[in-house]
DNA sequence: ACCTATAAATGGAATACGGT
DNA sequence: ACCGTATTCCATTTATAGGT
């Protein structure tokens, strides 16, 4: 039985986050949804390649048993299913996503990309020749409302936190100072500090010291959500270049703009020749590009 | 079924406020 | 005067509906 709370807003958050919960679900909403009947495995199983299965399911179309390895993920974004279809592309037809909600977008893209699914409500795609289940459009309750991963997700947290690991005095700033430098308004401040320190990111050793710890830590957490939220809407465009070696002369300086990785590795190296190209600037970009004749991709 | 238009929900900026 | 908090409001994102 899944169980509730309330935040301080009264909303209604459910606790389905932890991942059995999610599998049971699914294959409960599966089997109500279809009249089919899954078989969930006792036994666990290790990929050779240090790859764990979740679960294994079994699922019985017409007399013909079917094994599925489950990977049971709280929540999908764009980039897990990236990481999805590298996962799975071994063998697709094995492999079974099991998560919370696939809302209807997010089911096309599945489906495109063969990687079979099954949620919390009922959504599914099953493709096991003859048999093709679709199931999308099911709609999560208003009871299972996202639990907001707790915390300074979002754009002005991403920007406040690199500020704060940059500069490790930055914290004892007063708040207004750390608005500046993050470039964010002074409320959403506040509200980042609040949650670094109930997630014990930050430590307040008296009034007005305090300390961010867990330094590590909050880097990965901030590297996926700098992936996810910030990078995209920072993306310009795509270019081709008219010389594939433009990048080796180049000077990009004057225009106000930075190498990426690539090329800065290449520079340090003389080793690998970069295959894309990541240039950091500001718009506008026009000069930029007629300097280095690119084209739009 | 797919794409576009409209509506609703957030997140965060700006502003105002009250305390030290 | 300086600083953190609360409130309002706008923009951007996300869901829903409607038309082709």
């Amino acid at each position: 039985m899944p169980m509730f709370i309330i935040n301080e807003q009264g909303r209604i958050l459910n606790m389905v986050t932890r991942e059995n919960d999610i599998l049971n679900q699914a294959i409960e909403a599966f089997q109500k949804e279809t009249n089919l009947h899954i078989e969930l495995g006792p036994e666990q199983l290790v990929l050779d390649n240090r790859r764990r299965i979740d679960a294994i399911l079994r699922i019985n179309l017409h007399g013909k048993t079917t094994e599925y390895w489950a990977e049971v993920k709280t929540t999908v974004t764009n980039i897990t299913v990236g990481q999805l279809a590298h996962q799975f592309e071994d063998n697709p037809e094995k492999c079974l996503l099991i998560t919370r909600y696939v809302q209807p977008q997010l089911a096309k893209a599945l489906r495109d990309l063969h990687i079979q699914f099954i949620d919390t409500v009922g959504n599914a795609y099953i493709d096991d020749p003859p048999t093709l289940i679709y199931i999308r459009g099911n709609k999560p309750q208003p009871i299972f409302v996202f639990m907001p991963e707790e915390g300074m997700l979002g754009r002005a947290g991403i920007q406040v936190i690199f500020a704060l690991l940059c500069k490790r005095e930055l914290c004892n700033a007063p708040y207004r100072d750390i608005a500046e430098q993050a470039q964010v308004a002074l409320g959403a401040v506040a509200k980042v500090m609040k949650d670094l320190a109930a997630q014990g990111f930050l430590i307040e050793l008296n009034d007005k010291q305090r300390r961010l710890v867990r330094r590590k830590e909050l880097l990965d957490k901030w590297l996926n959500a700098y992936a996810e939220k910030l990078r995209p809407k920072k993306f310009i465009d795509r270019y081709k270049a008219t010389k594939p070696d433009f990048w080796q002369q180049a000077e990009i300086d004057r225009f106000d703009a930075q190498w990426g990785g690539e090329v800065a590795a290449y520079r340090l190296t003389r080793y690998l020749k970069p295959e894309i190209v990541t240039i950091y600037t500001r718009k506008p970009i026009h000069n930029l590009i007629l300097n280095l004749k690119l084209r739009q991709d």
